[in-house]
DNA sequence: TATTGTTATACTCTATAACTATA
DNA sequence: TATAGTTATAGAGTATAACAATA
């Protein structure tokens, strides 16, 4: 853990205005999905298709469990599901334990496409933040990660990591 | 600019994991993205919807400038528009100068409505991001801000702030 | 010719409600 | 009865391509 400058700390762009909390959080999230949706659109995903690859990179979740950490209703996981899989991107698979339920699983094909894909996210996102110093990177990372894992925390759902990472498996 | 502990300011929620910048970014623009979800459908709205009216709080754009700021395609922006006016939220204005264009107004209901989601979005954004101390709310702020406005640099669009900000007009 | 915006079309995504099958 | 998942349906949102009007 580095030591570093506060006052670059503090402000990471001289001269930017802060937008405040809350604009500023709106639309970095804007930012983002827009990175998100373009890179996903490049590897024919929508950025939801691109999400669930990610998280079944290494889980096989039931329909309700994705609906829980996707924040979708069922049936629309249903539906989400029901195109990758004509597509050949994951299959269902029957519950060992729960005969209502069913596993869902990635394929082979989906795997490398998500890899692919996951590869163009970590460029782009790191052209977004390319202004901001190393420093203010880690910064943010840290920050964004306490967020989000509070938030998992609150909705009782697994905080799934390493759904858009890059890191190899 | 206050002074603080850089040991806090480097581990914002001690014991929690660092995801890594790409996936902790993505995963907060989900996060961010359900919580605006959730409060525009309270007061009715989608989360274009909301952003357009916030956009339209204190400016008058024409559909191309809506397009290259929402990032959507002109004839999505024409849709967007239609569906607004549909139900008296906002109006189109023929252009004085181009006879071509036309600027897109926010109505009264319109922005009584969009005071109403504003409202409720710092609220619950606030909420996202209470388990940070006050000055890594801060720094978050400034982070996002910066990372917002140079994308806006890039992109050569306006940053049109107070989008999603509650501060009176 | 180029630009601004709309229309026609087709698809994904989403939720609600009703349904089936299993617990 | 309750739960997991699917189906039917309807609507928002989106892009592409073709179009009309204006510059």
């Amino acid at each position: 853990m580095r030591r570093q400058d506060l006052g670059a700390t503090l402000t990471p762009v001289p001269g930017e205005r802060d937008l405040g909390l809350v604009d500023a959080l709106a639309q970095l999230s804007f930012a983002i999905q827009a990175v998100l949706g373009r890179i996903a659109a490049r590897h024919e995903l929508s950025i939801v298709q691109a999400r669930l690859l990610g998280i079944l990179r290494d889980r096989r979740p039931t329909i309700k469990e994705l609906a829980g950490f996707l924040q979708l209703d069922k049936s629309s996981v249903t539906g989400l599901v029901d195109r990758a899989q004509e597509r050949g991107l994951v299959t269902r698979v029957a519950s060992p334990v729960d005969g209502r339920s069913v596993q869902v699983a990635i394929t082979a094909t989906g795997r490398r496409l998500v890899s692919r894909a996951t590869t163009d996210f970590a460029t782009e996102i790191g052209a977004l933040v390319a202004d901001l110093g190393s420093p203010q990177q880690d910064q943010l990372s840290l920050l964004a990660s306490a967020v989000v894992a509070a938030d998992a925390r609150r909705r009782g759902v697994e905080l799934f990591d390493r759904c858009v990472d890059t890191s190899p498996i």
